[in-house]
DNA sequence: TAGTGCGGGGGAC
DNA sequence: GTCCCCCGCACTA
């Protein structure tokens, strides 16, 4: 099952959905990554363009709206059947949510095909990953099958710098070296991967649409050539891995099928910027479909955006014109920097940066005007196109935490790979987050808090079977609205330099870390927690993670699990909920009443600024305050 | 040796 | 003061 945008996308919808907007594509499983070197990467694609979001795609679709309309962010993410849970996407592409096992080895893991490197967000329920690109020739040369040096850069810092400079593995290539193509699918930036566990499931989210190729697989001939492991004579193809011994039909088998498999990556790839142009009036059906699955949801110019697609001829022009990739930048540069446009009365989702999140959503008519001037240095202008969502329409597809804005950002192509990427709400701004202000863009100060669930312009049919209705879709504010507010209104404390954000509960204290193998204890016996009513300084002496305690678990994703499990367990019986990023202390869920309150998370930051203090220590210097 | 996640902290803003 | 992002550490495969 699928999550997209606020919507449920069953198997069958998926294909529904997916016909008919692009029925070329079918089946949606992704191939094992051998096997995708072999393959067109149409079906993995689909499994992106099904997402298409679904505003007004469909009846089906809409009446689809279930309790699986969650966020990565979210405080409460829904508790998943272990029979819906996805099956692992190695590539997927595009926004989109899945929902794994905990005993999906590979999600366990949070591997992807394509090059994704951990990213600190200081969030540790939520991991989150940004996209390296892929290497490149500098001189854009041709391998012997006809494809292009498509190499996968490494994860590690040291490692990929090594790989950078290195000379092109194509012997018949003068001059040149591998260099990094930047992933800009996200707004600009990089396409970025979010993990949490919760309960028995992983989530998963990405966010962004990966403007290049699928990098070839780190064992492929050319990969192991570059990096010296295995020469590749001239006349061998390179990265269908076909072997020595080949016989020459074999070889021009190769040759053909490694040019088919790029050429019809390059082709998916650029089908996933021309679609986007298809469309040029942003209010039709489909245009604002291709706005929710583009929209980073916090930048808000869409005219330059590497998501955009509006009526952008010059830039499908530029990039059909490319050759087997797309250059080291997107055409954008050559693009007219738009200015900020004030927004209609339309919702939208704050992605600031720094995580623990609840996506804020604001409905000011100036507020998504601000530049969020994410990387300093860069041309970063905003425009909101959020006009084009009319709050009658169905901004369910804010629920997803994505709004239909685009932004624009044209940066150096560098060999910088960190990711300044578009996210959820700061924590910074969470402190400012009172009482009906609001807050627009990065850097303004009026927001009006608006959570995912309580975006709904317009009530959907609810689900008899489960409190999702009573928790997300009601019109009036929900208890759930309620205790978000308060969550965050009151999750604000000592925002200093560097910390790191937890999640709290006023009624919680307890151990902070379950092991992901296991269920989650039963009514949490408290290990060290330390709570305060205001829940302004909030945590646990193993509230840093693993390093501290033993209870933690050390597995190395123990992290992202959820630190509400029991909360959890509460809730999915009192509502098919699964209470959310928990940072520190879980605890006696009996005085949490599955039909009261939740424990109010809360959001905790812990000042390190200057100071080398563990979190336990920290802690205590930080409540003897 | 590389992949992975955690987290300190410099420094730009 | 905020927070982007570089960097090192620990651990694993
Ligand atoms: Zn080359
Ligand atoms: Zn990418």
């Amino acid at each position: 099952m699928v999550v997209l945008n606020g919507y449920t996308f069953k198997a069958h919808y998926q294909q529904l959905s997916h016909s008919e907007q692009h029925p070329q594509h079918h089946s949606h499983h992704q191939q094992p990554q051998q096997q995708q070197q072999h393959q067109p990467q149409q079906q993995e694609q689909q499994s992106q363009t099904s997402h298409l979001p679904a505003t007004s795609t469909s009846t089906a679709m809409t009446t689809q709206k279930s309790k699986r309309d969650w966020d990565i962010n979210d405080a409460i993410v829904p508790q998943v059947a272990d029979i819906e849970f996805d099956e692992f996407s190695e590539w997927s592409d595009g926004h989109m949510r899945l929902v794994y096992s905990v005993h999906n080895e590979e999600a366990k893991k949070h591997i992807s095909g394509w090059a994704m490197r951990n990213t600190n967000n200081h969030n540790v329920n939520i991991l989150k990953k940004s996209c390296l690109g892929v290497l490149v020739c500098s001189q854009h040369c041709t391998l012997p099958n006809g494809s292009k040096i498509n190499l996968r850069p490494a994860i590690c810092d040291k490692a990929r710098r090594k790989q950078e400079g290195k000379t092109c593995p194509n012997k018949s290539c003068r001059g040149g070296r591998l260099e990094i193509k930047p992933c800009r699918g996200h707004c600009g930036y990089p396409v970025t991967h979010f993990w949490r566990h919760s309960g028995n499931a992983i989530f998963f989210q990405a966010k962004g649409v990966h403007d290049h190729l699928r990098p070839d697989p780190k064992n492929s001939s050319v990969s192991k050539r570059a990096f010296g492991r295995v020469a590749l004579t001239t006349g061998k193809a390179a990265s269908m891995g076909s072997s020595r011994s080949a016989s020459v039909a074999a070889s021009k088998k190769s040759v053909i099928s490694g040019l088919v498999k790029q050429v019809k990556q390059q082709q998916n790839l650029m089908d996933k910027v021309l679609k986007r142009t298809t469309s040029s009036n942003p209010l039709t059906h489909s245009a604002l479909e291709i706005y929710q699955f583009n929209a980073c949801g916090k930048c808000t110019t869409y005219s330059h955006c590497t998501c955009g697609y509006l009526e952008d001829t010059t830039r499908a022009h530029q990039l059909s014109q490319s050759s087997n990739y797309m250059n080291s930048s997107w055409p954008m540069a050559t693009a007219e920097s738009a200015p900020c446009e004030p927004s209609a009365n339309v919702f939208t989702v704050n992605h600031q940066h720094i995580t623990y999140n609840y996506p804020i959503y604001h409905a000011t008519p100036t507020a998504a005007t601000a530049a969020p001037s994410k990387s300093p240095g860069l041309p970063y202008t905003c425009i909101s196109e959020l006009s084009a969502y009319q709050p009658g329409l169905n901004t369910q597809s804010n629920l997803s935490g994505y709004s239909n804005a685009n932004c624009q950002l044209a940066y150096e192509t560098g060999s910088q790979l960190a990711t300044p990427e578009p996210e959820f709400i700061n924590y910074s701004q969470i402190k400012h987050l009172g009482s009906g202000t609001e807050l627009g863009c990065k850097g303004e100060t009026t927001p009006t808090i608006k959570y995912n669930a309580t975006v709904e312009a317009q009530p959907v049919a609810g689900y008899a079977d489960d409190n999702f209705d009573y928790y997300y879709n009601r019109e009036s504010k929900s208890d759930y609205e309620l205790q978000q507010q308060f969550a965050v209104t009151h999750g604000h404390s000592h925002g200093h330099g560097h910390g790191h954000y937890y999640e709290s509960a006023n009624s919680y204290n307890g151990v902070s870390y379950f092991d992901t193998g296991t269920t989650a204890p039963s009514n949490g016996s408290g290990s060290g927690g330390s709570v305060n009513s205001s829940g302004l300084n909030i945590t646990s002496g193993s509230g840093s993670g693993n390093s501290s305690n033993s209870n933690l678990n050390h597995g190395s994703y123990s992290s992202y699990y959820d630190q509400y499990s029991n909360y959890e367990q509460q809730m999915a019986v009192a509502g098919g909920f699964v209470a959310a990023a928990g940072g520190v202390g879980v605890a006696s869920v009996a005085n949490v009443a599955n039909t009261v309150a939740p424990p109010t998370p809360t959001l905790t930051y812990h000042h390190h600024h200057h100071h080398h203090l563990h979190h336990a220590q920290a802690q205590s210097a930080h409540t003897a305050h």
